[in-house]
DNA sequence: CTGAAAGCGCTTACAG
DNA sequence: CTGAAAGCGCTTACAG
């Protein structure tokens, strides 16, 4: 193969310089327009590509970002986060810049080891998706490269983060099921376990406290131990007539588990969940759960890097993008009319 | 921040050039062991980075490889090629490249418009993941840019191709069900759509011919339209013992239909599936499938990949990976005692 | 064993 | 409006 096609070449051929050809190409002053016109045409016949590796070395970045994602929110089952990351994948392309997905094994993650897009300077910033341990983040904020945080804050940490509203996708859902008539609503979800989890419940909470509700212990269900693994739900002695799950998967379960005791989802009992990932397709019935607007999130986050690659002190906190209730067929409305 | 350390830091501190740097860091003959050492040593201490634009400059490569998924093989319920993306990535991660994911948007497809990848000389070659039109492949073809299709192969375009053994698996898991005592076994996919369901289909018969089964042609069963789109499966009037569906998918969407008219699986009905993505776990039973072996085939591509950039001429022609079956709870043995 | 020189392809700041 | 010079960080080929 003949080598790539430079700016040189181009130049040659027109018998300019190409610091000329570098100028028109890039819409720069200082060209005659027909010139500038000349040149373009040129480039495009002699088929030049950008050489980006170029430019790199110039301003010292790399128009990559790194993109984490901790190993043990990653399979088949557990697609949610690779969608994130083909979203935040298509927001970069729009701006110039492109990902690069490293998944953080649980061993590296453990012994602080940084991966090698950050060694070999591939990437001038990282996104985090979910939560990662903490001397892992203190890790991640000991080196000068600008860093997200989606879908995960940590209060400590004083850390960039774009979150999903958790508590008012929480309280919006479980005030639909009390605009349906349900009032013995249980939460289902281990509320010591995650800040979102903890988040969802308050959400749900609220909704309970504004329509004088009273919180019953009893219809608080835990769905995971302390390593966040599933357990067997436990139902309560009196059942209530909805249960508002912290995510899609727990709704999922508790409804295989609900269908082993012959009950009917919706007719005996309502469900909602929390994401709209795919355990809220393929549950029968579809569930009616809050989405995750993952777009939106994108854009916040690269939005966020991009100003911190520019303005390295700059801090953005935590942002939560909201969400909407997607309606499927899980909720029964029970009011008597 | 203070600027990057570069290997001329090193070298000033020390007393040397950066030629000796380099060849220190390197592991390159020409500088004492003594003096090696030191230099390592104080690059830890320095935090010194490597600074692959500058090696990108040098030999013009980019250490990326752009992996292309059509984007109508994207979305919150296939994740399977998203899967097979990550596969590739931690192959390449190993091997000192990076992959970088570019959906193909279906326009750009139809207007054989190439990715911002190509122009910007961000990757030193391309992986395909799935079917693309054929236009588009001459249009790939047509650039200098080594390139690979994985999953996906097409006879006149004389390409380099990774995919899976579908001729052998379908042939295999259509041996298991006889072994249970089948005979009477459709097959379920249209034969006329792709390559692929048509080599599983030839398995298929492969088998039955090899146990002197008649092919009855009421027992094809057409699952899609010309254009890929799931249609209603029309069951025959006299109803088989199992199915070998092309894909699992089409397993969920039988089995539900099964389901929906009473019938129980595998008391009833034996089903099997091909390629052991999500819906062979989330169906109820679990699917016995035929597994796509997405490492190795990820290897191999990558393999093709990284021998195309060495040697630009280099063809590989077609390679098959022979997937396993995975064993569930959809098959029952109907073997008289 | 060590280093001076040149070069990869582009851009920036300055001179003409 | 156009270009000569310098530089980004590294490596290669050659000289000492």
């Amino acid at each position: 193969m003949k080598h790539n096609v430079t700016m040189k070449d181009i130049a040659e051929k027109i018998g300019v310089t190409s610091v000329t050809v570098s100028k028109a190409l890039n819409d720069k002053e200082g060209v005659s327009d027909e010139l500038k016109e000349k040149i373009k045409q040129l480039a495009e016949e002699m088929g030049y590509r950008f050489n980006t590796a170029a430019r790199s070395m110039k301003d010292g970045l790399s128009f990559n970002i790194g993109v984490i994602i901790p190993e043990r929110f990653t399979g088949m089952l557990q697609s949610f986060y690779l969608n994130f990351y083909q979203s935040i994948s298509k927001v970069l392309e729009e701006q110039g810049y492109y990902g690069i997905l490293h998944i953080l094994r649980s061993e590296d993650e453990d012994e602080l080891k940084l991966p090698r897009i950050y060694q070999e300077q591939k990437v001038d910033g990282f996104v985090i998706l979910g939560q990662i341990k903490k001397p892992y983040i203190k890790k991640l904020q000991s080196v000068e490269l600008p860093t997200v945080f989606m879908d995960f804050y940590d209060e400590e940490a004083n850390m960039d983060a774009v979150i999903t509203d958790n508590f008012y996708g929480a309280y919006d859902i479980t005030n639909y099921l009390i605009r349906n008539g349900h009032e013995k609503i249980a939460f289902v979800g281990n509320i010591y376990s995650t800040s979102s989890i903890q988040d969802r419940f308050l959400g749900y909470y609220k909704s309970l406290l504004e329509h004088h509700i009273k919180l019953n212990d009893q219809y608080i269900l835990c769905d995971r131990d302390e390593h966040g693994k599933y357990i067997e739900i436990d139902l309560p002695e009196e059942l209530p007539t909805a249960f508002v799950c912290n995510c899609d998967q727990v709704a999922h379960l508790l409804i295989a588990k609900l269908k082993d005791f012959g009950y009917r989802v919706p007719e005996d009992f309502s469900v909602v969940g929390f994401d709209n990932d795919i355990y809220a397709t393929i549950t029968e019935p579809g569930l009616t759960t809050v989405e995750v607007n993952i777009e939106e999130m994108s854009r916040t986050a690269i939005g966020f890097i991009q100003e911190k690659i520019r303005d390295k002190g700059k801090k953005h906190g935590r942002i939560q993008i909201k969400g909407n209730i997607v309606y499927r067929d899980s909720v029964k409305n029970i009011k008597k009319k």
